[in-house]
DNA sequence: CCTTGATCTCAACTTAAGTTGAGATATTAA
DNA sequence: TTAATATCTCAACTTAAGTTGAGATCAAGG
């Protein structure tokens, strides 16, 4: 007797997370969840692999809110067809690309400091402050997606 | 008249960073700092290094833990020398190395997962959630240096 | 001398992503 | 039927890396 739907537990078993970060999620609309007339939760099987999803996102350094927008090219309605998540996947390809290159420029300018004399050199991006922050700094943050718009602390502003 | 002290909000200018966040490092003992005997503090000029240090290193994802333990090889005493730095950058670097192979790991998988016809085969990566935590999620989070071993919300532990 | 501007301390607040605990109700297996 | 699980809600707590604000003191220029 395999349906398609499954508990709370199911999910967090599936995928290996708590029950309480499922009910988080579900409750912050990151996955749909169906309840019961006795208010329990219950998820379409799909939901597992959009958990997946979210795990895999996060690890990639993506915020849950933007995660929660990356989603919403997914269908609510149907349970999402490979087509869907071909075409999320395709997109982390390319951000893969995008993080490698920016970390073999990082490496790079790393390779050219240690070379360089910093200690009485000015030039060195090390030293100088505003470059150290334009390159390294912003740059590396925006490349590890870290902090949010809204909140930053530490901001390295120039 | 230059000396070698500088003041916290020299540091603060010259790092491009706020004055609460040097009091904030100095408190934590990452930078090492000189006391007036009204209380002021006052540091030495390779400090502004040093902060320029844990900046990079911050946006490579390095906790200020992490960071600190890193720089007890700095000479507490002496300013660090070129040869000093050269190691911190070198470890770096080879950092970097290993980084970007994570991620190009990543990505083949992430492409052969495209291929692979998730929704019907059970062997996809992105739908095994034991395989993804392994795979992605905890990996991956190691690589992106994330959370901390002691406290961990969301650990996909296995 | 006096007024800015820089610092000081210390406590409280911020965000993210959940976890933990209490007290209550549901479901399930024996 | 009863004991053992599983869920439920809701509030409070956790970590990291600082920021913000209050109230006080310091230092420097005119």
């Amino acid at each position: 007797m395999k349906t398609n739907i499954v508990s709370i537990g199911e999910i967090a078993k599936r995928t290996g997370t708590q029950v309480s970060a499922i009910r988080f999620y579900a409750d912050k609309g990151l996955i749909p969840a169906l309840r019961s007339n006795s208010g329990h939760r219950s998820f379409h099987r799909s939901v597992i692999r959009r958990v997946s999803f979210i795990l895999v996102a996060q690890s990639l350094g993506y915020r849950l809110k933007e995660i929660k927008t990356i989603m919403q090219s997914l269908p609510e309605q149907r349970t999402p067809t490979k087509l869907d998540w071909e075409k999320l996947s395709r997109g982390f390809v390319s951000e893969l690309d995008q993080r490698i290159s920016r970390l073999e420029l990082l490496k790079k300018k790393l390779n050219g400091c240690i070379g360089c004399g910093c200690l009485s050199l000015k030039s060195c991006q090390l030293y100088n402050p505003g470059d150290a922050a334009a390159e390294f700094g912003t740059g590396a943050r925006y490349l590890l997606g870290d902090k949010p718009t809204e909140f930053q602390p530490g901001s390295n502003k120039i």
